[in-house]
DNA sequence: GTCTATAACTGGATAGAC
DNA sequence: GTCTATCCAGTTATAGAC
């Protein structure tokens, strides 16, 4: 993999010098397992599951690789723990508040009320959060666009969370056909997960005057976005 | 990676046992190089640039691995080759078509009209022709979302072709903020790379009512979403 | 729990016969 | 142009000392 680090550094970041002395202890004791489950989260992230090594993460933490082995078994389980970590949080998280405005609003719900109850509590953990978040969330990207295996593990973790989300999105929309519902939801998706990969290309394409990572900016139009193009798809049909 | 047919099928499909037989000359003789780069585009497109080794594509496509060598080089120019064979191809036919529809309607465009010339010449090519542009498209997908290589390869491939999109709306929306448009772009952007990719996770999570793959069902319906978003979101701000 | 050492194998890449 | 044979760096994973 250090074998091309030429034209278009789609290799991975020149693995660090093995680290001399041990990972220091004390002051900054992170349990070893959870040190090493951020380490693979960064890695994976940026180069997803292929383009990252066990040594590469050992090496990113300053642990033994024979570690990794110790704490996770295989490289697959490694990947599989990193990414049902934050995973159970969020989803918790979304489901309490969409189950909230549901109580509070009930038959007065609104599509902006409702993408604000599924989205929010993602993108406020992107807003405030340790880097470790910002991680997970464009592992979550990579892999919401990756084939196959991975609509599987979107499946996998995400359905329940998205099927409430929907049964909302109806009761706000009573007229509205199933299959809009679902390409609607599709789009917003899209939209969602690309500003998870927060992979720079808005930055740069709007010569820095926008950045995908600019949550304050984003939210809010997200949500305008999304509730003006559900109107317009789901509205009843001929 | 055969090591791992296990769990959760990240790893790629088993290779084939080594076809015996040369590939079959005669009938059907595409070009050598062109065989190996259409096996390279399924296999990268399923499982990215470090989810495939040269020897699979050279067994995908019942080609000797040296020959791979022989014809591209490294892995890399592979790969490159790959991503800009179809690029050419399909932003030519975009630019093409902003320019007929702003010549054609100058001052009167619309954002649907502008949406249309952007996405169709794109969509079309997914509709009706061979499997190899749904695998470049899927690539295509998968490039988008990954942090810094991904989206500086788009910048490289796509830039021009998005800032003429820009340009565009902008006439046709003459009161949008610069920077509403960059935003609306980006949530566009997001819902057709997810499309693109084809994952397969809408037509699962809709128990087959719908599916990424239908363009006929989506490209209506992305118009009429962007259209309505893109003007829910650029309208003059206080 | 942590490290060293190493087994067992896969990867990209090339030299050289045909 | 195409194939065989091979080099060797790098990979996952484990056994066993401390």
């Amino acid at each position: 993999m250090t074998r091309t680090p030429d034209s278009k550094s789609l290799a991975p970041a020149a693995r660090k010098p093995r680290a001399v002395g041990r990972r220091p202890k004390g002051a900054d004791n992170k349990e070893t397992a959870t040190v090493i489950l951020d380490a693979a989260e960064k890695l994976f992230s940026a180069n997803g599951f292929y383009g990252v090594t066990v040594r590469a993460v050992a090496d990113e933490c300053g642990v033994d690789s024979a570690l990794v082995h110790y704490y996770f078994g295989t490289k697959q389980a490694l990947f599989d723990a990193v990414f049902a970590r934050r995973t159970e949080l969020v989803n918790q998280d979304r489901m309490d508040a969409m189950t909230r405005y549901e109580e509070e609003y009930g038959d007065g719900m609104t599509v902006e009320g409702v993408a604000t109850a599924f989205l929010m509590p993602l993108l406020d953990r992107v807003r405030h959060s340790d880097p470790g978040w910002k991680n997970y969330f464009a592992l979550v990207g990579l892999v919401n666009n990756s084939r196959d295996w991975g609509a599987k593990t979107m499946t996998a973790h995400f359905d329940p969370v998205v099927r409430r989300f929907i049964a909302l999105l109806q009761r706000a929309l009573p007229d509205a056909g199933t299959e809009d519902l679902f390409f609607s939801y599709h789009f917003l998706t899209g939209a969602l997960t690309l500003t998870l990969s927060d992979t720079g290309r808005l930055d740069r394409l709007s010569d820095g005057r926008c950045s995908s990572s600019d949550i304050e900016a984003i939210a809010p139009r997200m949500i305008e976005y999304a509730a003006a193009g559900f109107r317009a798809v789901c509205k009843p049909r001929t």
